[in-house]
DNA sequence: GCTACTTTGAAACATATGTGAATCCAGTGT
DNA sequence: ACACTGGATTCACATATGTTTCAAAGTAGC
């Protein structure tokens, strides 16, 4: 999946918290993720903060870089994170390579699928969306073992992903633990059942994830 | 700002409600909107929808198309609309143009905002944030004299875009229109102070909009 | 093993927003 | 003129989620 890495690329560590990229600067670098996860969020300023993307092993963590050439999100680590930097040197936001638009594009599915979990969908059924998505995409990272996963989210940035509360995500974990559809303790995830969450989550047949 | 027309393309038409392109089929034009508006939207299996994205007239309409090949969200008129058909023929997902990047890059931006609107903001917020949008891109777009624009939304789209309830919006329109900040009756926008209804949105110094 | 810090869990209470149902109103077609 | 229609407006009421606070349980550094 990675593409080889060139004489200029290289290894780069992030420590939680650490920036990717920071709002309202030109991005200099994209990275392609080895191991940790990242996301990109945005803050208001009386501290509320929304979560726009997650980033996953194996992700290619695009700098979203309108013409105007500088980012208005953040990337961020979430935990300890191993990637590989590519510099954008001084390529301009016109320049971007072949299959840029096919990311983006993606990017944008799945950003709708969060619109829509924002916009029209209830606590639980953000929550079972969210953990479903996390799920199946560390699955196709081969990252999976049988029904669980790492998860090293913590829940107050669930709630940042989720549009909700740190309080309010707790105690809807705590419901859906206790009907059983989930277990998630110590950064760990286990669905024993992936059509019953999938039903949770007020999904249409053919929606993706 | 639109390219020229090329042979095979052509005029296209739609009243309100016709679709420009639908949920799980494969797309067969992209359009450039001359004139009139539509969104892309999803529904729920009981009947909740969220608009994602606007079009207005200027705005190219891109189909969001990715390696599955079907689109995930409907794109339908929401007024008449006057289009450029630009057919896809046999264009595969990995096929863009240059500067498809940009533009999608561009929606992401959008998208993000309308993340945080979603997912952090109360409803006074959301709707000077989406007006305001909406009045600056028909300002860019040539479209608004002076502090007023055409704003062909219905009271039900507006709550679908911005994940409210209409009844909810009209009570919040009210009480904006009480306020002065904002009037808006018959399709028609008048934004008395544009800075006052900035603040109400909640935006950041450097956000886009 | 002790301290300091972060994360989870819980309870009581507050409120913004949703629900359901009428009514009103303007525009359109007959 | 009249009936229809979709949209706007209002009202009374319901509730999901937010707020504040504190305690318990982990986790990391030394």
């Amino acid at each position: 999946m990675l593409s080889q890495i060139a004489p200029s690329d290289d290894l780069a560590f992030f420590r939680p918290h650490q920036f990717l990229a920071r709002e309202n600067e030109r991005p200099e670098a994209y990275y392609d993720i080895l191991e940790g996860w990242a996301c990109r969020h945005r803050l208001l300023s009386d501290g509320r903060r929304q979560i726009t993307a997650l980033y996953l092993p194996g992700d290619l963590c695009d700098p979203i870089w309108p013409l105007s050439g500088v980012c208005h999100d953040a990337v961020v680590a979430l935990t300890n994170v191993r990637a590989v930097r590519r510099p954008l040197g001084d390529m301009q936001p016109l320049d971007r390579s072949r299959g840029a638009g096919l990311r983006l594009a993606e990017s944008i599915e799945r950003q709708s699928g969060w619109l829509v979990s924002l916009g029209r969908k209830t606590a639980v059924e953000r929550l079972a969306h969210l953990l479903l998505e996390l799920f199946e995409r560390m699955r196709r990272a081969g990252l999976a073992y049988g029904q669980q996963c790492a998860l090293p989210l913590t829940q107050t940035d669930i709630a940042d992903a989720t549009g909700l509360t740190a309080v309010h995500v707790n105690r809807t974990l705590q419901a859906m633990r206790a009907k059983g559809v989930l277990e998630f303790h110590s950064k760990w995830l286990r669905i024993p059942d992936l059509g019953a969450l999938r039903d949770l989550a007020a999904l249409g047949p053919h929606d993706p994830v």
